[in-house]
DNA sequence: TTGAAAGCGCTAACAA
DNA sequence: TTGTTAGCGCTTTCAA
């Protein structure tokens, strides 16, 4: 069962490739009859172009890259389902580049345009440092998720994480609480993100009128929810006073249930949590979790979007674009 | 910065395509030393070879579809994260097709190889029946995830469904459980899957000396966990008598705990619960989440390796892998 | 062992 | 409006 290729067509319908082509493609400037003769020869032959060699003639492959740490997690998870979603609809197929935060393999990302894989490429990195990105970019299209400290010369998607911080630790303390803890620096781990994280949680409390303490930035040893657990249990154990738990993520934000729940203290009455990401964890644990909500739909449609005029031939420097994020209020931390 | 072709680095080396592509393709049979003069072209160059042209010219894309209902689900989140782990190992790069169980989607799938977009697809079928997947299989390579009522002539990968939720429900049963609910059919879904667990259970409750109750056999209205949420709730405010409970997967199992909790009911000590699939959700509830425990690192490495086989040329009938399970035990139904 | 040249199937100038 | 033809960059016979 030899494919069937335009050549066959074109011989079946007595007319030339190129007739051919253009009805494949919609050109619009084909006499009626004629179209329709080359549509019946398609339909009799059950012709399909072939992407590879159309590939090769215009030099596009109609496919981007999604690069992220890991898929396997709610948040990328999401990501990934919005993008491929969206890129779908814009006749886009997505391949998955799952970096596992490994320098090597987020270098190895970048390259793939190289090799004529993909148009372009969304990339969330963990790893990999501004100047690296930048050398490495070259002319390839790129759009950055998160916020990294990304080069001036690279498209941008994020929110606004001191404000979502800001907005995060208010909520707390419009409970109330007065002792609000930071669950989200992980040893070894100086990301920008978190960084700026930070900074907002200290805006809110010293805007309301509380002396930030040291104490109550706990660092994990790790990125899984059991980390922040442990993390959790030790504070409580050595006698940190605190009444809220801002968190990096939902997974941490789990984990700092259960340390709670062990301790035999109460969620929200005696310690409320915030999670970060709006996952579908929060539904999941007891009580449920109060997040914050990145826009991820919007995350995914504006990174696509800068891409997609990037594939066009657009240049000129880097636009980082700012989506909104909110408070999705649930049990662990109500509404005040 | 016109992009380097492998014509140029035969110039540059002064030999011919054919050698330079030897080199490139690791070919044994090169002299030493023009091995290493065209590795020098090819390096000081900074030649990648453009994918593209080989599939053209190869016929092979080196790309695999991995198609199932929603990327963004546990349990087949991690699936892509151990299929995308392995494909990258054997040269592979996947491409993520979701159907969200839209028939017309599923179809689609089917015919991306006809495209010439990837030499063969993995594919978790929800809606499409098998005479349908039979037609349009041709001779695409193709492997079937999940106990899909395949046709004969497909390759297939699953867990002994029958078995597992017999497992599942023994391990109820040994906790001195008597009124057991399998909470798995979902209005409308008459899936193989669920009627092999549902098959399994009932087995489980027969060899116990227990005759199954068809009140205790719960349907809920929807796939996510509220759904779930809601139909416990019902049978609870009905009056159904139940202290165990068997679900179809971790998120009805979330949403079941939810529901208990919510009558005032404990954990495992009035109702125990097992979920299904092992998934991360597990470690998030309250309380931890027995599951019923799918190998999905062996379900993935037996499905590529198949589909490696049939790429690679094999014909044959359908063959039918069955990986081993187990009951990952946590604290909703422990150890008796 | 290496070279020359004919495709792979399609698009896109350029002609007609 | 439709036809002709030269690539796209690589692999792969077939010769040398």
């Amino acid at each position: 069962m030899a494919r069937v290729r335009l050549i066959d067509v074109a011989e079946r319908a007595q007319v030339s490739m190129k007739t051919v082509s253009n009805v494949v493609n919609g050109y619009a400037h084909v006499q009626p009859d004629m179209r329709a003769r080359v549509q019946a020869a398609i339909d009799e032959l059950g012709y399909r172009p072939n992407l590879t060699a159309r590939r090769l003639a215009t030099g596009k492959t109609g496919m981007i890259a999604l690069a992220m740490p890991e898929i396997d997690h709610p948040y990328f998870g999401e990501m990934a389902s919005h993008l491929a979603d969206i890129a779908m609809q814009r006749g886009y197929r997505v391949i998955i580049e799952q970096t596992l935060s490994d320098p090597e393999a987020e270098k190895a990302v970048l390259q793939d345009r190289e090799a004529g894989l993909v148009d372009g490429v969304i990339f969330q990195p963990t790893r990999m440092a501004t100047l690296d990105i930048a050398r490495l970019h070259d002319d390839l299209p790129l759009v950055l998720l998160g916020e990294v400290d990304a080069p001036v010369t690279t498209d941008h998607v994020m929110i606004d994480n001191v404000a979502a911080a800001r907005d995060g630790a208010a909520h707390l303390l419009a409970l109330g609480r007065r002792r609000v803890a930071f669950l989200g620096l992980v040893d070894g781990d100086i990301t920008m993100t978190n960084r700026r994280r930070l900074l907002g949680y200290q805006e809110a409390l010293v805007g309301s009128g509380i002396r930030p303490d040291p104490a109550l930035v706990l660092t994990t040893r790790g990125f899984e929810s059991h980390d922040a657990e442990t993390a959790i249990t030790l504070a409580l154990e050595g006698g940190v006073e605190l009444d809220a738990i801002l968190c990096r993520d939902d997974r941490f934000a789990a984990g700092a249930l259960t340390a709670i729940r062990a301790r035999g203290l109460r969620v929200p009455d005696d310690i409320a949590v915030i999670g970060w990401d709006d996952s579908a964890i929060t539904g999941y644990t007891t009580p449920t979790l109060t997040s914050i909500a990145p826009d991820k739909r919007q995350l995914a449609a504006n990174a696509f979007d800068l891409l997609h005029e990037r594939m066009q031939g657009h240049h000129g420097p880097g636009r980082h674009v700012i989506v909104p994020h909110a408070v999705a209020v649930r049990a662990s931390a109500p509404r005040a």
